[in-house]
Order: C-alpha cells, then structure tokens, then sequence
DNA sequence: GACTTGAGTTCGAATTTGCAACTCAGATTC
DNA sequence: GAATCTGAGTTGCAAATTCGAACTCAAGTC
C-alpha cells in the first residue's frame, strides 16, 4: 500500500471502525435521525421509517443496551403511564454525524426543486455549517489536517 | 407526537434519510474510512476489513456507480496496468462525516488505556474539532440550532 | 512452461430482514 | 361487564444479504 492521505499509523481498535461497529448497520443511524426529529414512540418510529416491526423491536433494545437511548415511562393527561424512548447524551452527541449526513445530503442528494434541510442559529436567524476550528478557534481546511494517535 | 427537538416540518424526500439510503448499510462507511485512511486497492480494502470478497465486489461496484469512488489505472514502475480506487469529490465531502464519528468514538467508545485518533492542524500541530459556525463565523451550540427547509 | 498476483466469480450455508397475523394488558365504549 | 381500541410488542415463515472457501482468468515473472 502507497501514499496515505490522513494519517499514519492507525491504532488498534480504530475509533472510526468502533463506532461504526456500533452505529453502522442499516437502521440504527436512521432510528436515530427519527429520535433527534422527534420521534419517540415505537409505532411513530415504525411507521415514519417503514422498518419491521420485529426488527425495529430488536434495534431499539440493543439502542438501549448500547445506552444510545432510554426507555422513559411518561403519561398524557390521564392516560395510562406508557414508554417512550428519550436520546442519552451518548445518542445526543451524534448531532454532529447527523448534521454531516445532512448538509452532504444537502449538496449531494437533494435534486433541483426539492427541499434542503437547513441549519440555523435560533438567535440570529443565520445558517450554521459544521467547521474544522483548532483550540484557539482558528478554522483549518480539510486538507490541512493529520490524524495522530493519543494517549486515551 | 408531541414537542420535537430540532425541526417543525421535514422536507419530503429528507435529505438526512437520502444520504443514510446512500452510504447508510453495513458495509460502504467501513470501505470509505479505508480509503481515508489510504487504502485504495481491492485486496488491501479486502484483508483490512474482513469483508467477504463478493461482498466488496458488489460494493465497490455500487460506490463506483454513486460516484463516491472512480477505478482509475495506475502502474507501479514497469508493472503491468493495475486499477485502484479512488475518492471523487462526493466521496472525500463525506470527511466531516467520518470525522465526527471519530470524535464519537473517541469520546465514548475508546477504552482507558487504548489509543484515540486525533485530528491536528498540519501547520500549529494543535488539535483540530468540528464546530458548529454561523455564517459570520460566531459559534453555535448545538442546542441553540434549528433546522429549516430551504429551497434547492 | 509453471508459478504468482491482483481482482474478481461461484455456490451452499448461515444470518438478517420483511410481512402478516397474533398477543396482551390497560382504557374506553355500549 | 363484554366488546373494542391502542400501544408495544411476538411469532413464524419467506425472501434477501452476507459469509467462507474454493475456483477462474489474464498479465507478468522465473
């Protein structure tokens, strides 16, 4: 193998191939994207995604084993005290993946005429995008970056 | 369903739902890090993720397809004409994507002890984050966003 | 002429997913 | 107080994916 173009030496397990083992299969990301649109019922998620209904069964408790969501009892008005499944803050710091899948998608995927999914700033109104920035908020473009690995 | 989080209306297609339709299955996300990471021919992709030869094949055919990579030829000193597989520009805008799961799994998925992979500014060396920026470059945090349709 | 290498094919077995129907407990209706 | 509805699953079987291992095939090498 010749040339590499970020990085190196690739440590032993690769944190990008570990977080893909977790949240890299056909649903979880999309179970996900539902949760953080504001989803959270079994039969709201089923249908909004079209899953199965077993398979949706068994992604939301292994999403839940892997503490990527929480299965919190809530009630309406005086219904009977029923489940909804609540992002962690582990599920909850995936917004950024979510938000890269979306401004791509954006640029990508979304053909002329159809709608984009825009990100803005709840004070000022302006359209917020997903930067490289360095401890001291200096932004660095892409090319300019190196993976290194570090001391856990 | 009751309050959402982060978005009133979701545009139909969602361009979050496009591009996890795309690049979201077991196997096309574990075949772009390798090639981020430098790997870029069949063999090479092959052993390093253990994926099974038919499999990439099919893969690496659909990804060529999506446009995500481009077969290109290439020889090494008087060798015979090989091919490998590149990123095209589609497929290297999908860094802010593998970067954030990496700032994910190192976060919650390196143990104590194993090694993370960080990102540094070529030049300072410091570290580099990804950062949610306004247009004028002030800093948003994730809770102060809102997501809009806007049209393509 | 036999061997090696990269890049696949092929094929049967194992795993995952889909679909439709069934369950089951708590509310609500008649 | 029996029948119905609703949310959140189970169950069982068919269809689609993936795996592993062996086989192919064309170039180049010994």
């Amino acid at each position: 193998m010749k040339k590499e173009q970020w990085v190196e030496t690739i440590p032993e397990p690769c944190p990008v191939l570990l977080a893909l083992e977790e949240i890299g299969d056909r649903w979880i990301m999309q179970i996900l994207r539902a949760c953080f649109f504001g989803y959270r019922r079994f039969d709201d998620i089923q249908e909004n995604l079209g899953i199965s209904r077993s398979v949706l069964t068994t992604k939301l408790h292994t999403m839940v084993d892997l503490q990527l969501l929480e299965k919190v009892p809530y009630q309406e008005g005086s219904e009977r005290t029923r489940y909804e499944y609540q992002l962690t803050q582990k599920g909850k710091d995936l917004l950024k993946v979510i938000l890269a899948l979306l401004e791509w998608g954006n640029k990508h995927l979304v053909q002329p005429g159809e709608q984009m999914l825009t990100t803005i700033d709840k004070e000022s109104g302006q359209e917020v995008r997903l930067a490289l920035l360095t401890s001291d908020h200096q932004r660095v473009r892409s090319r300019n970056i190196r993976l290194v690995p570090s001391e856990r």
